[in-house]
RNA sequence: GCGCCAGUAGCUCAGUUGGACAGAGCAACGGAUUUCUAAUCCGUGGGUCAGGGGUUCGAAUCCCUUCUGGCGUGCCA
């Protein structure tokens, strides 16, 4: 926001100097304060173009900057940055921009209303949702607020696998379980069953439903069984999923995409496409001519498709339901997986560009020092409820949000269980809860803002008060860069920042105070808006931002 | 072997897409509460940005290479 302002003065400086310039300087926010509100290196960039020194091109810059009101200073250091500051008055008037739009402050159009299909979680059928899920899910369904807030039209879809071989073994493990429950003795539990306690509750559940399902035969009772654990198992996540505050637009299932025939139809396409051949009594996709390592089975000599064909099946509708970006989430074990639907897709014909993978590394759980191994299969899983109940959804969202997605993360337990200021997400809240009260304070003291003479806003003139209303206006292109990297972890830096700043400057700075009622009231109204912009941040991370802690 | 991702303070991690002396939190040590919430603030110590080469005015960031770790490399999903 600010930043561009200052790059269409320098352009317009420029023309106005009659200089050659090349448009890939930068404005940016120096790390060192000493060194102005912004900084850029255009004269060093174009130094070359114009046959001077970088800093006799910046001293030329500078002089026609001295004119301008919005600045207070124009300066050259170093090799020829250009080191800018503004009027006090001109990020007055800003502040009294974000009052302005309160809740929509942050939100651009910058999106243009492209549509967008975030494919994430995605987890098999077959149990509760893991930490891996949850992971997925805040990253997710965070990175979809962002675009959404930043102009995108962004589309939430969670791919079910209902179909196919672990589905099976689902409904195999239920019946063991069931028949346990009839007096049955069941002396080894195979090892690929899954051995978590949630099929036991499952087939008491269904036992409390329908007792008799042992006199069917073994193709209904089975058929029974799987439809009951997916209906039941489905439930189960989409109830975690909402404790998480996290929905979805569309639930894609499997075995629907394959009763509309999807499967057959992607079979035909690529033998239409000269894609597929015969070899050991099963077909082949010959990925390897889109750059796969090497050639893939459509199905298996036994009759039935492998995984990857309703995969591609589903690809096609995202194709066809024409999205501009197709964003896949995915876990570090699928790289394996993406360039034979790559290649499917190249084969087809469709923009493979259009599909991005973002790659969320895994989770490392420790507690008290200990590693907690984890799996599925085994049971042993530590579920997304189980997480929630521990260090409730707000630290969770929080810690998983925090991190780069393609980075392992390292979550204690322990440390979580505390509830302690070791946890970032607690300082966030806790901001957002004192300038709440601080405003309570004010009330009482009948000091308010309603008739607010924004002529007070002078008073707003400690160097604290610039600074954090320069960081409340980076939040506009924070969000802009957050959704253009995919990197929601950005703003759960950025708002931890904010927060430290209003920390430091509450302890620093008497904000009501009944002597002196106008300097209260502008840092009455500087907070409040802080107050604005901590909320708005926390609502697109999910969290909550409480008025009491 | 090959492919993908990572390697930054004792620990967990940032670093705004190539900028100025590399930053937080935790842990360690020392301080601050007659007060608008101490879930806070202030201060001290802590670094060969895994190693080496290259690109240029300028590299933690880009290229090459070596080392280390994770994952992948099924007619499993």
């Amino acid at each position: 926001m600010v930043k561009d302002k200052i790059r269409k003065d320098i352009v317009k400086c420029l023309k106005q100097l009659e200089l050659k310039f090349n448009d890939n300087f930068v404005v940016e926010v120096p790390n060192n304060p000493e060194h102005g509100d912004f900084s850029s290196n255009v004269a060093l960039v174009n130094a070359k173009l114009n046959k001077v020194s970088p800093q006799k091109l910046a001293e030329k810059i500078i002089e026609y900057f001295s004119k301008k009101r919005d600045y207070k200073s124009v300066s050259v250091a170093g090799p020829g940055f250009i080191n800018f500051k503004l009027a006090n008055n001109f990020y007055h008037r800003k502040l009294l921009e974000i009052n302005e739009k309160n809740r929509k402050f942050g939100s651009s159009e910058y999106g243009n209303k492209k549509k967008v299909l975030l494919e994430f979680i995605s987890a098999n059928p077959t149990g509760p949702l893991n930490v891996v899920s949850a992971r997925a899910a805040a990253f997710g369904d965070t990175l979809c607020r962002i675009m959404r807030f930043v102009g995108f039209r962004a589309y939430k879809e969670f791919y079910i696998n209902d179909a196919g071989n672990q589905v099976d073994i689902l409904a195999e493990s239920l019946e063991l379980r069931y028949r346990e429950l009839h007096g049955e003795r069941i002396d080894e539990f195979p090892p690929e069953a899954y051995h978590g306690e949630y099929i036991k509750d499952l087939a008491a559940k269904l036992n409390s439903v329908e007792s008799k399902l042992l006199h069917y035969s073994e193709t209904d009772r089975l058929r029974r069984m799987k439809q009951f654990a997916l209906e039941e198992v489905h439930k189960m996540q989409q109830e975690s999923l909402k404790r998480f505050d996290v929905t979805f637009d569309n639930w894609m299932s499997e075995k629907k995409l394959r009763q509309e025939g999807a499967v057959e139809e992607v079979l035909s396409y690529l033998a239409e496409a000269h894609c597929t051949y015969e070899k050991d009594e099963a077909i082949w996709f010959s990925s390897t001519e889109f750059g796969d390592e090497k050639d893939r089975v459509l199905m298996k000599a036994d009759g039935n498709t492998t995984y990857l064909v309703p995969d591609i099946a589903y690809h096609l509708t995202k194709y066809q339901r024409k999205f501009d970006y197709l964003i896949d989430i995915l876990g570090p074990d699928h790289h394996g997986y993406v360039p034979r639907l790559k290649a499917a897709i190249m084969a087809l014909g469709y923009d493979v560009n259009k599909l991005e993978i973002i790659y969320l590394q895994h989770i490392t759980l420790f507690e008290g020092g200990q590693q907690v191994k984890m799996s599925k299969r085994a049971g042993k899983i530590v579920t997304m409820d189980d997480l929630i109940d521990e260090v409730g959804k707000d630290a969770a969202r929080y810690f998983f949000v925090s991190r780069k997605p393609n980075a392992h993360l390292e979550f204690d337990l322990e440390l979580a269980k505390k509830k302690s200021n070791e946890n970032p997400v607690y300082y966030v809240q806790y901001a957002h809860a004192r300038i709440a009260s601080i405003l309570r304070k004010a009330k009482k003291e009948k000091i308010s803002l309603k008739n607010f003479d924004h002529k007070l806003l002078r008073k707003l003139n400690k160097e604290d008060e610039l600074t954090i209303i320069k960081k409340m206006l980076e939040l506009p292109n924070l969000l802009i860069s957050a959704a253009d990297a995919r990197e929601p972890h950005r703003l759960a830096n950025y708002v931890y920042d904010l927060a430290g700043m209003f920390h430091k400057y509450y302890a620093k700075f008497k904000i009501v105070d009944k002597k002196n009622p106008e300097l209260s009231q502008s840092r009455l109204f500087l907070i409040s808006n802080i107050k604005t912009v901590l909320a708005v941040c926390l609502h697109l991370m999910g969290i909550s931002a409480p008025q009491k802690m």
